[in-house]
DNA sequence: CATCGGCACACT
DNA sequence: GAGTGTGCC
């Protein structure tokens, strides 16, 4: 946990820290804990993360360092994820929001830049922000002699730019402005990094830390990218980038570009193969997805060692704090954001002396969440002992209770997750989420249902006796939220949007007595093509005056039967429908029978780079609606021509999605944007290439060149 | 044994 | 849809 968040959360309890050498530390007991966040004095010092506590204490005899806050007996989180969530309301302000970890964000800045731009361009300025003049300009010929800051301003205010790089110029304003706005709101400081896709942005934000701002022009993308080793970039820095440097000699990002799509896809698979492809040019069309709350809670803890647990009542003790914990969160998620959780899973590691099959992963078990710390305690271990059985396999070991010389449970962690929000009208149904006894009173009749929609019934057969008195409530979350939705009055309706418009609702409630300091990332990606940060600068945009559709900046738009294809799907569309259709009557669906020819959709005869590609530049071309894909982009013109991706359409889709104004899907609840947002952008692709049963295949050397 | 605890996502 | 594995912070 490198996170520098931890760091600075400390800080803010303690001032006198500021300015020295610090570290968060966890659990002193051995060797002085484990280091999770190192300050950049300490780091001078040469302490890093991977040390132990006492460790730090050689190289630095001076280091502070800060324990973890821990209940329960174990670490507890809760302190920097509430940080973490003071800092997301604060950006969540000026754009489209993802919280992409405890203390990462990404922003879409596209509209805000947009109407800067168009109302207030830099070149108009008078005062020039401060914080935005001491961005970094990635490629800015710095010549020597004249002030940086002042080629920075030139940059930023330039008139003759390129329109791109004026939004970017834009975002750079406005994520400074941003920076300093949660300075002085929480005490914290934050990286950023400004460029047209996540994957640029996230980039960037690394290059000059701490709290500074970097922006990656346009033109400067190629020059970062060539150079860049190639485990640089986020998702390479595993095996998969190291597969790219031992089997195809790819050390930088630069040399990725000699590889043909087909030959990636056919190493690594096609999602992964066209990824590459993709951002080996800086293109990723990633979207910022607009989620404030995260989409799973969990509550884990190791045992290592020789504290590895040997008893079912050791495991059944760490279980109920474990359950707790993740109750007590749950709770809170149903309280603040009215979200129900519904899945219950149990993960475990595990030795076993030296037996046959001795080296077998210990399984994970999940089954529905039924709320109420008991019985959360109860099913996870029911959860654990099935998984046990399966572990252990033939031979029982018997007893239990006592010290068993053959198995050691070394992790233990239960998380919840398929959270979605509550249907509607929710004061009387989420009395039902707080442990009630009344859950209990329900009908014998029902519990087989139950049991046998419950695979995993494992010992005690009471496990799941108890019905799930929210299940009928919950049991068509997408469809059935919808319906509600479309019911809603508009007084409710107001309610679900002002959520939205709220910043962060799941802080509302917490503290704003802030006084530190802090380090924490923001990644902003801005721009109209946002996706399409392709080398070929060569081609200027088009121009465009949007009137023929309603389609805004803020979203890739598609050429309508690309649209249709993506719309249909699965039948929670319908109820979206129909939430659109009482929205916005004029956009209103004639009828909303929908047909089922997801499946003929062989796909077309083009790759799905192809598509990708398209669908980025398309970007550009906005409301141009193009019949076949513009030439320009990402300079291999061997991909035009493909663009009637859609010709497959045939089907009766008696929606135009052409007709819902893009806009409005901004003012939807985050899920519902989420869900119709899926319709709209690209879905991965099956991999059809037949590899063996693990992508470590993918990893292993191919027969075919 | 001992980089912890935690998320998200792809894949089968 | 459940379970595994990877990758990041």
């Amino acid at each position: 946990m490198p996170s520098l968040l931890y760091f600075i959360v400390e800080q803010r309890k303690q001032p006198d820290l500021r300015g020295l050498p610090t570290a968060v530390v966890q659990y002193n007991a051995w060797k002085g804990g484990a280091l999770i966040a190192v300050s950049y004095e300490a780091r001078k010092y040469g302490v890093k993360r991977s040390m132990r506590g006492a460790e730090s204490k050689q190289v630095c005899p001076q280091i502070q360092l800060v324990q973890v806050p821990v209940a329960r007996g174990k670490a507890d989180l809760s302190t920097y994820r509430n940080a973490g969530s003071e800092v997301v309301s604060i950006l969540s302000r000026k754009g489209r929001c993802e919280r992409a970890s405890i203390d990462e964000v990404y922003l879409d800045l596209t509209d805000a830049a947009e109407t800067m731009l168009a109302e207030a361009p830099p070149e108009i300025l008078e005062v020039i922000d401060e914080e935005a003049l001491k961005s970094h300009v990635l490629g800015l010929n710095s010549e020597d002699g004249s002030d940086a800051k002042e080629s920075v301003r030139k940059w930023l205010c330039r008139n003759d730019a390129d329109r791109r790089d004026k939004l970017l110029a834009c975002g750079a304003f406005i994520v400074a402005e941003l920076r300093l706005q949660v300075l002085k709101e929480t005490e914290f400081t934050c990286s950023a990094g400004i460029a047209h896709n996540k994957i640029l942005a996230k980039l960037a934000s690394g290059m000059n830390k701490p709290a500074q701002q970097t922006v990656v022009p346009f033109s400067s993308v190629k020059v970062l990218l060539d150079s860049l080793p190639i485990k640089k970039m986020k998702q390479l820095g595993g095996k998969l980038g190291d597969s790219l440097q031992s089997d195809l000699g790819v050390n930088t990002v630069g040399d990725l570009l000699q590889f043909s799509e087909e030959k990636l896809q056919e190493r690594y698979g096609i999602n992964t193969g066209t990824w590459l492809w993709n951002i080996a040019r800086g293109i990723s069309g990633d979207e910022v997805e607009g989620r404030l709350l995260p989409k799973s809670h969990g509550s884990g803890k190791t045992f290592p060692g020789p504290q590895a647990l040997k008893t079912i009542a050791s495991v059944q003790h760490w279980l109920h704090e474990l359950c707790e914990e993740l109750s007590e969160r749950l709770q809170l998620d149903l309280d603040q954001n009215k979200r129900i959780a519904h899945t219950l899973v149990l993960h475990a590691t595990a030795y076993k002396v030296s037996d046959s099959d001795s080296h077998k992963k210990f399984p994970s078990k999940s089954c529905p969440l039924r709320y109420g710390t008991a019985k959360i305690q109860e099913d996870a271990l029911s959860l654990f002992q099935a998984a046990l059985r399966e572990y252990l396999g033939s031979y029982t070991a018997k007893m239990q209770g006592s010290q068993n010389n053959h198995w050691g449970i070394t992790s233990l962690s239960v998380s919840a997750s398929k959270i979605v929000p509550i249907p509607s009208g929710t004061a009387s149904i989420t009395k039902y989420f707080h442990g009630h006894p009344s859950c209990s009173s329900t009908k014998q009749s029902q519990n087989n249902l139950i049991e046998e929609a419950t695979p995993v019934p494992p010992s005690g057969n009471e496990s799941y006796s108890e019905v799930n008195v929210t299940k009928p409530q919950i049991e068509f979350p997408g469809e059935e939220t919808m319906i509600k939705y479309a019911e809603t009055s508009s007084d409710q309706l107001e309610d679900k949007i002002d959520l939205l418009n709220d910043q962060n609702p799941c802080c509302s409630s917490t503290n704003q007595a802030c006084d530190e300091f802090t380090q924490e990332t923001v990644l902003v990606s801005t721009s109209g093509n946002e996706h399409c940060s392709g080398m070929n600068q060569s081609q200027p945009m088009k121009n465009y005056s949007g009137e023929e559709s309603c389609v805004t900046l803020s979203m890739p738009s598609f050429n309508r039967q690309e649209q249709k294809r993506k719309a249909v799907k699965d039948k929670r569309t319908c109820s979206i429908l129909r939430f659109f259709k009482n929205q916005d009557p004029s956009c209103a669906p004639q009828k909303l029978e929908h047909v089922e020819n997801t499946e003929d959709v062989k796909a077309p005869p083009l790759s799905p780079g192809i598509q990708s590609r398209s669908n980025n530049c398309l970007d550009q071309n906005r409301s141009e609606l193009p019949k076949e894909r513009p030439p320009e982009d990402a300079g291999d013109s061997n991909v035009c021509g493909s663009f009637q991706i859609e010709h497959r359409r045939g089907g009766a889709w008696s929606y135009n999605i052409d007709e819902i104004d893009p806009s409005v899907i901004d003012e939807l609840p985050p899920e519902i944007q989420q869900e119709v947002r899926a319709w709209i952008r690209p879905h991965k692709r099956h991999n059809t290439v037949k590899r063996g049963s693990s992508i470590a295949h993918y990893f292993l050397p191919t027969k075919n060149t």
